[in-house]
DNA sequence: ACGAATAGA
DNA sequence: GGTCTATTCGT
């Protein structure tokens, strides 16, 4: 059995304790997958580009609104959809089902107009000349993620105050834009804040060292859910009555930090959002799509089995291409629900080892896949179908300029001026009867402008005129890939971004910095965790000794000639600041303490040590989030670059630091 | 490193 | 169902 799924309770035991462990609730301030307290939170936009005009517009809610794309729809809004308007109809067909539809058509770019997009009246009309922006969409996403993000922020402050506050300043909850309209949100460090807020018998120190005792049950008999919340029905074995345990309290608080986000993206931009909240990525996405639109929906641990069990599982994640039919033909059903009486053995059979055990724990609820706390994009793309295909270079050459124009100024917004990112790799793609793409890099020296692009673009459109026949051209993009960070962006990491470098450099003084530049990772093939600054390092603001796991599992000692007190940082000020402080010598590392951080200093060594049995969890279970996953770490070889820029074997590295600007 | 394929909104 | 975007896979 997975250490996510949660030891049998026997059912006739009066609840003396709950079923949960001390470990498993202290590992929620760690964003860990490994405990089944866990709370993820999807939050998906209704409709969202119907939303987006309807607000760009002012459109009352109850109004029908679709958003047109030349003659087809692209999304259509609440208000429209009891007209019975789908996204598969053409506008005339909307109009006849629904005489007073708003159909908004997308903004675009125009030949001949320069870089701009807009809104035209006409643009229907013109499909020849113009292109589709999403631009406007993009700059909303932007918008709402930046408000989730200060709702977040809030409420960590708020909560951690007073008596908690040493276990839990610096904990917030990790963010990842799954597209434009989604995102993942870990909730269980922010949960963590709470539950020690409002149960003083959580807090560490209160369990007498003993990690793995059950912790005392909550002290409620029933749990008071809010009246907009919806509930999964329990499996067919569990009953509403059965005293609740802390797996249904932090859904519960989970559910009142996702309100309250939800709350502050129509307080303050007027979209409406529905969320899905569970113990995982995966049980949240499909908990999403149950209730909508404006709701949100629980998925108890409790209720697992009964929800799941009802789906096909190619509505999974990860199941709804290739993959899953592939599945759906070995075992003929596309049922959760038969598969569960396939066998491990039966799955290896068919499957590869790491598809085999990934989909065996995926069908039972069970996915350790992380939230990424990621907000930058990795590559973007500009692109135009042609119908009729086009048949000349020259006709190519207006869309390219376009595309150059588009892409350039996304590349603005994402700061390739300020040299804070920069992509190396441009790439032009052309559809005849098949797809051919060609790629060059970005020529480092020169300053990307929209003319460098377009010229690079016209070399590649060159490269493939020789290559094959060219016309007739039915589509053509371009897109910029491999991102790197730029000089000033690591200027600003270093200036005051890494916290604990300042405080390393203000406690032993100037210290060469080339370790925290230089690729000197001796990269393990990248079990590496993806999201280092989820963990426990972020909590404490370590200094970058702590960013290679690999280091830290082999050198759980920090050198003697490294600060590496533990401490956090503000206690390293602390001591670099006042100079005659009381002290003790610390019998776990032989170091000497500020009397009066001791107690900080223990929950230190205690969030370590769960920290390093983490870890050791990890590498016993060898087992891997998504099949997708797997490749990755098993090509590693043969990547790192030559010149050890280093930045294919530390990706996302700029990111991690900046995530949230 | 490159080009193709897959996934999803 | 067609379009558009983004990421991962295979060599």
């Amino acid at each position: 059995m997975s250490s996510e799924d949660p030891p049998n309770a026997s059912p006739n035991d009066a609840v003396k304790r709950s079923r949960y462990t001390h470990r498993q609730l202290h590992l929620l301030r760690q964003g860990s997958t490994a405990t089944p307290l866990r709370a993820i939170a999807h939050i998906d936009l209704d409709a969202f580009y119907a939303q987006c005009e309807m607000v760009r517009l002012g459109t009352p809610r109850d109004t029908p609104l679709a958003v047109r794309q030349w003659e087809s729809l692209i999304a259509i809004n609440y208000a429209a959809r009891p007209f019975g308007i789908s996204r598969m109809m053409t506008a005339a067909e909307a109009r006849k089902a629904c005489p007073n539809i708003i159909l908004q058509h997308v903004a675009t770019f125009r030949e001949g107009e320069g870089g701009r997009w807009a809104y035209r009246d006409d643009s229907f009309k013109n499909i020849k000349t113009d292109k589709v922006s999403l631009d406007p969409y993009r700059a909303e996403s932007r918008k709402i993620l930046k408000t989730m993000k200060e709702a977040l922020e809030r409420w960590s402050t708020n909560e951690s105050d007073g008596e908690i506050h040493r276990f839990t300043h610096g904990l917030s909850a990790a963010l990842e834009k799954a597209s434009i309209d989604e995102v993942f949100i870990d909730l269980s460090p922010l949960v963590y804040i709470v539950l020690l807020q409002r149960y003083p018998e959580l807090r560490p120190g209160s369990q007498d060292g003993d990690r793995d005792a059950e912790l005392p049950p909550p002290p409620t008999t029933a749990v008071q859910w809010h009246p907009e919340d919806c509930l999964i029905d329990l499996d067919l074995h569990e009953r509403e009555e059965d005293d609740p345990d802390w797996d249904d309290i932090v859904m519960l608080i989970g559910a009142e930090i996702v309100r309250a986000v939800r709350r502050a993206v129509w307080d303050n931009l007027s979209y409406t959002c529905s969320a899905g909240l569970a113990r995982n990525k995966m049980l949240a996405k499909l908990g999403s799509a149950c209730n909508k639109p404006d709701k949100q929906t629980v998925v108890r641990n409790r209720a697992v089995q009964h929800f799941l069990g009802g789906y096909k599982f190619t509505q999974i994640r990860m199941l709804g291409g290739k993959l899953g039919d592939q599945i759906t033909t070995f075992f003929g059903t596309e049922k959760v629900s038969d598969l569960l009486n396939v066998t491990l053995e039966q799955f290896r059979a068919k499957l590869d080892d790491h598809t085999a055990s990934w989909l065996y724990g995926i069908i039972r609820g069970d996915d350790r896949s992380e939230v990424n706390p990621r907000t930058q994009i990795k590559s973007m793309l500009s692109a135009k179908s042609f119908r009729p295909s086009i048949n000349s270079l020259e006709q190519a050459e207006k869309w390219l300029r376009i595309f150059a124009a588009d892409i350039y100024g996304r590349l603005v917004e994402d700061g390739v001026l300020e040299n804070r990112r920069r992509p190396r790799v441009i790439t032009l793609h052309h559809r005849t009867a098949q797809t051919r793409s060609r790629q060059i890099p970005i020529p480092a020296a020169n300053t990307i402008d929209e003319n460098l692009l377009f010229e690079l673009a016209k070399t590649l459109m060159r490269q493939v005129m020789t290559d094959g026949q060219p016309w007739p051209c039915s589509n053509l993009s371009l897109s910029v890939s491999s991102f790197e960070d730029g000089v000033s962006k690591n200027k600003a990491i270093e200036g005051f971004l890494l916290r604990g470098d300042q405080a390393k450099s203000l406690h032993q003084g100037s210290r060469p910095r080339d370790a925290d530049v230089s690729p000197n990772e001796p990269l393990p093939p990248e079990k590496k965790r993806r999201i280092d600054d989820s963990g426990i390092k972020r909590f404490f603001a370590q200094p970058l000794s702590g960013d290679n796991p690999v280091t830290d599992q082999e050198n759980p000692q920090p050198k003697e000639d490294q600060d590496d007190t533990g401490l956090p940082v503000e206690a390293s000020e602390l001591e670099a600041d006042g100079n005659t402080m009381p002290q003790y010598t610390c019998d776990r590392c032989s170091r000497p303490i500020p009397e009066h951080e001791r107690e900080e200093h223990d929950d230190w060594h205690f969030a370590k040590d769960l920290e390093l049995q983490e870890r050791q969890e990890a590498r016993d279970a060898q087992q891997q989030s998504r099949p997708a996953a797997s490749s990755s770490s098993s090509r590693g070889s043969g990547t790192r670059g030559k010149g050890g820029r280093g930045s294919r074997g530390k990706p996302e590295r700029g990111q991690m630091r900046l995530a949230f600007q």
